[in-house]
DNA sequence: GTTTGTAAATACCAACCAGTATGTCTATAA
DNA sequence: TTATAGACATACTGGTTGGTATTTACAAAC
């Protein structure tokens, strides 16, 4: 590794891939630089702190997911299919982590770990008082996709999909804590699809969005006797 | 300590009071032995391993819990008001918490966490393939949780509370996915005030209740231009 | 070709970790 | 009074933690 950007990418890729299989506490410095192929001396010429590292990890990893949610909320495309394309994105993003340089060197014996949630959001809850900077990033990422959920509601409100007029700042934090919560829980159970069929239908209940637009979660009984 | 009962009971509610300020990965045997008072020779007579302590403190924290659910939920009160009452239990356990043993010992200098979740809960789902007891625990006490929110439920649908008829497996898991995502978010702002308006207003929307049957949250428009 | 500054490697630190080995106390039973 | 067993205390283990000090490799500037 001559290359110093390359260095520093990969250990902010390693952190935010090991981050998210465990959690902030359990993954140490140490291992976070065997993994990433770099020494401890290269770490700390990049990041003054653990801290650091999972704060940066944390910035570039909204980055990477604002894109994704800027072309999925495009005000291009229809509010509904914005909804609907939201949380088909949430549930496959939970069967393909770690987002990012998955698979390179070494690796290859890690236990799968099929549902995540934010790690970058769970740890910032549960450290202690030292640390701020983990919470802060916890903060931030919270802050960064509630406004997206906030511009959501208002796309489907314009719409008319909305049953009833709903105070959107608070509609857009009780959707993110809602999927935050959803996604801890299918970690604890470490399955998708428990959660599947209750995250469609927990935010339809959510927003209140009128029964015509909501699509069919279950269709089995329909299937099975026949289309 | 000649008691060993009281010993043990000691560790049980430290280790609580320990992990609920904190996480399971950060809280360590030295300190909840210290805090407790106990030497290591006790602590390790009594459990075997630290994940066993946690174990069994979750299971002593859902007896205490479930005793305040049975009162609340008790079918001799009508639906609606169980919900309120449950929504009040929720946010002034907050304001209280740690829940047992608060103040003894030489102790006084923590800084107050004031809004916490279930920390086996989110432990369970951070912890790392070992430690298969406490993910264990975090799946008790959902499952526990959840059955709770379903009685919950269908005395609310008996009662001709609800505007639809829902699934009531899949709303009891919701509503306790929501209600702990909410948590976690307010221990991130360490603010009960921020989930004091979305727990009731989420609730509503979740189990989709009757809009004659809601309280209003806020008054504060009502109450500034005269009651 | 030498200087200079940055990137990275090695070796190391004190503190802490969960857990153990071993001994002592004390209460009860014989 | 003695024997026994549970309840604890003390001291320690090997290993790991986040972080540091020092040195080396290397590329561009002069």
């Amino acid at each position: 590794m001559r290359n110093a950007a390359a260095t520093r990418q990969k250990l902010l890729e390693t952190a935010l891939q090991l981050v998210w299989q465990s959690n902030y506490d359990n993954i140490g410095v140490n291992e976070i630089c065997a993994r990433a192929g770099v020494t401890k001396g290269a770490f700390y010429h990049h990041f003054e702190t653990k801290a650091d590292l999972f704060y940066a990890a944390s910035r570039q990893y909204w980055e990477e997911l604002r894109d994704q949610l800027d072309s999925i909320l495009s005000p291009s495309r229809r509010p509904l299919e914005q909804l609907e394309d939201l949380i088909e994105f949430i549930l496959e993003r939970q069967k393909s982590e770690p987002p990012a340089a998955a698979t390179d060197q070494e690796s290859g014996d890690d236990e799968q770990v099929k549902v995540a949630g934010c790690p970058f959001f769970t740890a910032g809850a549960q450290v202690g008082v030292e640390e701020e900077k983990v919470r802060q990033a916890a903060i931030e990422m919270a802050d960064n996709a509630i406004r997206y959920n906030a511009a959501l509601i208002r796309s489907l409100q314009a719409d008319g999909c909305l049953a009833s007029t709903p105070d959107v700042a608070q509609l857009a934090r009780m959707i993110f804590t809602f999927i935050q919560g959803l996604l801890i829980y299918g970690r604890t159970r470490n399955s998708v699809a428990e959660i599947e069929s209750d995250l469609r239908e927990g935010l339809y209940r959510l927003i209140d969005l009128k029964k015509e637009y909501r699509r069919v979660p279950y269709l089995k009984h329909a299937l099975l006797t026949g289309s």
